[in-house]
DNA sequence: AAAAAAC
């Protein structure tokens, strides 16, 4: 069997794999590894969880030990599609290259042009970054990158989705015609098919199966809902707490207003929830999802910028509070369960209104998924008014909240729950009051994007005991930090109270 | 019906 140390790499690097407690590499890692250290450009079709990232970070390593860095020069460059991503990358630099002395500077937005500066002044061997900062960097003068030898196209079909590659080809015209590259997509449309002809000399091409791309370990199942946001709301609350072995979860919406809202109403409603989007601030997103991996939230509301590649081990639970549009997007958000073989469960809620895409994710697939408790015909029609003063069936509620009484779950433990009647009331409140306040949510998230991330007052509980009271916050005139558990950082409560 | 990314 091939191991590390068959591959080529340096006593430096295997000494670091080895301490992180890895052996065996993956087969994208077996295949990338010996011709990146010939200096081949490499093709890569491997999706995340696939070790794509040692499979490049490792040899890269490698080479920096040879050959010796001119002034200040960076020489080589990671091109990320998300700043999570990038930062991501990043980490693994600092655990595989720990017994280099190399500068890594990550350069993504975001966040303040000051440290990047200083990193980049101090001299950087290898620079990690999202293509926009990249080049505001390049274009304020303050970088050159006429010095790198290895440039990384990484998750290439989806820089292609996000409009990134007219500035992929721009940063590839500031670097030389020489250098190496290593490409790597999920999946080989046309379209990238053609932009790693431009981009790569006669690659060598490792082509990986997905790992099991809607993973057999993983249950996946349908839930039938109206489509009202309070009755998904409800329904997704009685499927969370339904979960006997949820030890964490990402529940993803299709929309960043959304997002807010469900993040909001499950804070209120006494969850350890986060959550994650692309107009929140870089501070509130690094932070979240930091809490998340070190299991400080149990629950991390999300947009599609979790779906992919995030590294986050052993997510018990996928919830679509949405179906997704795209039929791929739902492998990708599923794929946050069940991974490296561990078993794992993904909910969809469904509603009248996603026939269509329920089918594509069918057919796309190729299975069929089981409904949990019934499909769309067994739902019992509502009147629309009935709909209004009674959001959810009546009995149903009732059993399940002698369950929910006995307290199940992580979640549960964390609040005592009011009365059942009470939360009814006080969702359709907060759904009104939502409404009412457009500023609380992100309806221009470009001109107020803490509005995202920015709860609506909530009545006064008197309650000690309810550890929900920790997250509660005065009013609109600053906000507090949300999900940070037990660590809030001191900086940032004092500009919480500013 | 969306999200992501520079200021």
């Amino acid at each position: 069997m091939t191991t590390f140390a068959d591959l080529g790499l340096s006593q430096k690097v295997l000494s670091a794999v080895t301490d992180s407690g890895y052996t065996t590499p993956t087969p994208i890692q077996a295949g990338a590894i010996p011709p990146a250290l010939a200096r081949r450009d490499i093709l890569g079709i491997a999706q995340t969880g696939t070790g794509k990232t040692a499979s490049f970070v490792l040899p890269m390593l490698t080479l920096l030990e040879k050959g010796r860095a001119r002034a200040r020069m960076p020489r080589t460059l990671i091109l990320e599609p998300t700043r999570e991503l990038a930062a991501q990358v990043a980490e693994n630099f600092e655990k595989y290259g720990k017994n280099h002395k190399l500068n890594v500077a990550l350069l993504i937005g975001g966040v303040s042009f000051d440290e990047q500066d200083r990193k980049l002044e101090r001299g950087a061997d290898v620079l990690i970054c999202t293509p926009g900062r990249l080049l505001d960097h390049c274009e304020r003068g303050k970088l050159l990158m006429t010095g790198v030898e290895i440039l990384v196209i990484d998750e290439a079909d989806r820089m292609l989705d996000m409009g990134f590659i007219p500035d992929i080809e721009r940063i590839a015209k500031l670097i030389p015609f020489t250098r190496q590259t290593l490409f790597f997509s999920a999946t080989m449309p046309p379209e990238i098919q053609k932009l790693a002809d431009r981009f790569l000399q006669n690659p060598e091409r490792i082509e990986v199966a997905p790992p099991s791309s809607t993973a057999k370990t993983v249950t996946q199942r349908f839930v039938a809902t109206h489509s009202k946001d309070y009755e998904k709301r409800a329904v997704l609350r009685d499927l969370i707490r339904a979960q006997d072995d949820l030890k964490n979860a990402i529940i993803f919406c299709n929309r960043k207003v959304d997002v807010a809202d469900l993040f909001r109403s499950l804070d209120r409603h006494g969850f350890s929830v986060g959550a994650l989007h692309g107009d929140m601030d870089q501070r509130s997103r690094t932070t979240m999802l930091a809490n998340f991996k070190e299991n400080k939230l149990t629950l991390l509301v999300a947009s599609d910028v979790a779906a992919r590649g995030l590294d986050i081990p052993d997510v018990s639970h996928v919830f679509n509070f949405d179906v997704p549009i795209h039929a791929e997007d739902y492998v990708h958000r599923i794929g946050r369960t069940g991974r490296a073989g561990r078993s794992g469960a993904a909910f969809t809620l469904v509603s009248k209104r996603d026939g269509k895409f329920v089918d594509a994710i069918e057919k796309l697939i190729d299975q069929k998924i089981e409904w949990l408790n019934g499909s769309l015909e067994d739902l019992p029609q509502q009147a629309e008014s009935e709909e209004r003063e009674r959001p959810r069936n009546g009995r149903d509620r009732g059993g399940r909240d002698r369950d929910r009484s006995r307290g199940r779950g992580k979640s549960e433990a964390r609040a005592p729950e009011p009365r059942v009647e009470a939360i009814e009331t006080e969702e359709k409140v907060d759904v009104v009051k939502a409404e009412r306040k457009a500023d609380v949510r992100p309806q221009n998230p470009a001109r107020n994007p803490r509005a995202a991330n920015h709860a609506a007052p909530r009545p006064a509980n008197d309650d000690s005991r309810d550890r929900r009271n920790r997250y509660r916050r005065d009013d609109d005139d600053g906000p507090t930090p949300l999900g940070f558990g037990d660590d809030v950082p001191a900086f940032m409560l004092i500009a919480g109270k500013a």
